[in-house]
Parts: structure tokens; sequence; C-alpha cells
DNA sequence: CGCGACATGTCCGAAAACGGCGAGCCCCGA
DNA sequence: TCGGGGCTCGCCGTTTTCGGACATGTCGCG
């Protein structure tokens, strides 16, 4: 098992569900944050957790309202504790995920450089697959360098929708230009 | 990292030291129970704990108290709630041992037989070796079928001091009789 | 009696395989 | 000539796989 879904599977304090546009949604949070969010049948699901489900735990509700405004295009930013856990890359590339705005992508080439591994990109790749986080950790703002969509965990389809929803939300430039943003 | 260690490290809510005639050793808790009692040096030493130390925390004084009896000759039994976690296999060994009064001895192979594995003789040494609670789960109450004491993860030296304390005080035979206990 | 061969569960290290990539090259069709 | 699609190859962190090593004991064979 990998580490994230071990460290899922052992500190989650409570968990929720939640209807979205896109399909049914698991949440799942430790005594420190937001652990995890997926949607149901994706990639790398942590499958039935023992922690009990918390409809009124202030953290989930929280998240779920976040969630729920931001699939009705009233809201692209998550304010929220979080509790990622991963190898130290993967949490780097995390991190750097965070900092892509809505409406903004990256390629997988971009984030590797940023995070100072610049040959590194295919090992991003990966590192953004198993993103526990669905759409409150925006790995969906990650494009194959030529502007393929190239893979997402939850299926291609739910990419281009979240991307097509933050799009029509925020009219910036469909790719930010990380050599400008840099300089 | 081993099962074990891993659940050591993520559940553990607070750790003391006590020092004893054979060294110094580190005791270590979680929500439940008493997880981890290890002399300073030995093999499968969990290392740093980031829970924190609580001299006064009611259980680890209890283990304390009861730990500090022992050694003065006063008690050989331990009465504390326990929060041993390892493999089946593992648990099954542990629970095995525990039933070993104190100036009794089994066999690898008793042990084995005695959790219905008559043939894993050697996956028992291997178990046994892992016990997280040294002394309180008597895994130096175990010999080699000729008597040897082929080993101690907190050293050969300390096993001999164990069983020289327990028999002194209990002058049963020196070896339990696996046939007639279990006719 | 000494020696070798098994059976058994877990851990550890090394090696190989596997990806949500990207650059370079070739080829074909406008 | 230029652009795009398809192919090959190098890149790199993580996961999986595999071969030993062990806190042993029994059996068969010389």
């Amino acid at each position: 098992m990998s580490q994230t879904l071990q460290f899922i599977h052992s500190a989650c304090t409570a968990q929720a569900r939640l209807a979205t546009p896109l399909g049914a949604m698991l949440l799942a949070r430790t005594a420190t944050g937001l652990a995890g969010a997926w949607f149901d049948g994706q990639q790398h699901h942590p499958g039935e957790l023992a922690a009990p489900h918390r409809v009124n735990d202030p953290l989930l509700r929280d998240a779920m309202q976040q969630l729920t405004r931001y699939f009705a295009g009233e809201s692209h930013t998550f304010k929220l504790p979080l509790d990622l856990h991963g190898t130290a890359f993967q949490c780097r590339v995390w991190r750097a995920l965070q900092e892509i705005a809505a409406g903004a992508t990256l390629r997988y080439g971009d984030v590797a450089s940023r995070i100072g591994a610049a040959t590194a990109s295919r090992a991003v790749g990966a590192a953004v697959g198993r993103n526990p986080l669905s759409v409150i950790v925006p790995c969906h703002r990650v494009l194959g360098a030529a502007g393929a969509l190239t893979g997402y965990a939850g299926g291609l389809d739910r990419k281009v929708a979240l991307l097509d929803l933050e799009r029509r939300k925020a009219p910036q430039p469909t790719r930010t230009q990380p050599i400008g943003a840099f300089a």
C-alpha cells in the first residue's frame, strides 16, 4: 500500500460524502486537517474507511460548503487546513500545484522546474496522479507539453469539466507564463 | 519500516523513560494502552519518538511502578492495558508468550504448537524477537530446544538476568510441561 | 552422533518495472 | 516549406518483486 493511503487509513478521524455535478465524493479528515477528497471509483481511492461518518464535523462541513460553491461557479479558491502526507517529493509537487491559479494551467515540465527538478517531469506526472485531494489541490490544472490532457485519476471527462468550469469564470490567459511569473 | 514500528511512530500519544538495573528503558503509550517498552540500544528500538514526554501520565506511571516492583523482585506479574500491533501471526505469538508463568520457560517449538502452527517454530523465533514490550510480554522465557538461550533483542546478558530474577523468586520447575498443561 | 534438507512468517536490500513526460527525428500531406 | 502525428529514447521517483536471512526443530542418512 502506498505511503499516503497507509496514512489515510490509520489517521483519519471522520469522513463524509458529498454529491457533486461530477459524481459523489468522499471526504476524510484527520485531527490536523482535511486529508482526502476522492470521486467515487477514481484511481487511488482509499476504499472503505474505518473512521465514522460525521456530517456535522466543522471542518468537513466547511469543505462541503466550499466545494458546493466551487461547483456552482461561485468561488474558485479553498480556505481549509490541509493534512497532506506523502513522500518529500510528492509534497513538493502538491505544494506547487496549489500555486496554480484557477483558470490557468501549467505543463508537467513547468512544475518540475518550479520544484527544482527540471528533468523529473515524468516523476512529477506520477506524483500529480497520487494527489489525495481532488479538486482542492488542483492537479487537473496540469497538461502535457503539447496541451494534451494526458490523464486524470478521476477520468479525463472530469478533468475537462473542471477546466471548463474554471475557464468560464476566470477569463485569463489559458496558460500561465512560467518565465514571466518567475523572472 | 516494520509494521509495528510504523504504528508506534504514528499512534503514540506519550512516552517516558525509566531507569532499571539492566539499563534505561523507553516506554510508549497510545490512546488505548501501553504499546512499547524497549531497553536503550536494543534491536528494533523505534528511535526518537515524536510523542511528548509525560511522566505524569496515569498509564505510564502505572507501568513504571510495576516495572520497578518487578526489578526489585516484589512482583512478577503486570496488570496494564496493552496495545499490541503486528501481523496476525505475531499477535498470536505474543498472546502465547503472556501465558508463560514467571519462573517457567518454553521452547520455540512449544510456542509454535500452542498457536496451532507446529512447523513454524522458526517463524515463531522471528516474531518473538520483534516483541515491542520487553519484560512485560515475557519474550525472554523462550529457549532453544536444547535449553540454549539462542538470542534476545536486548542482549543475552539481560535475558540471563531476567530469568535469574524470576527463578530466584519462584522456585518452580525450570520448564513448564507443555503436554501436561494442554492435555 | 553429525550433517544436510526442509518447513515457515516477516523484514530488508537490491534490482527491475512502471508511469498523467518531453525532446528529437522521420515521414507524410498540404 | 512547414506543420502535425507517430515513433524512439532518456529521464526519475515510486512500487513491486525477488532472494536471502533470521532468536528453530524435525527427519533421514551415513
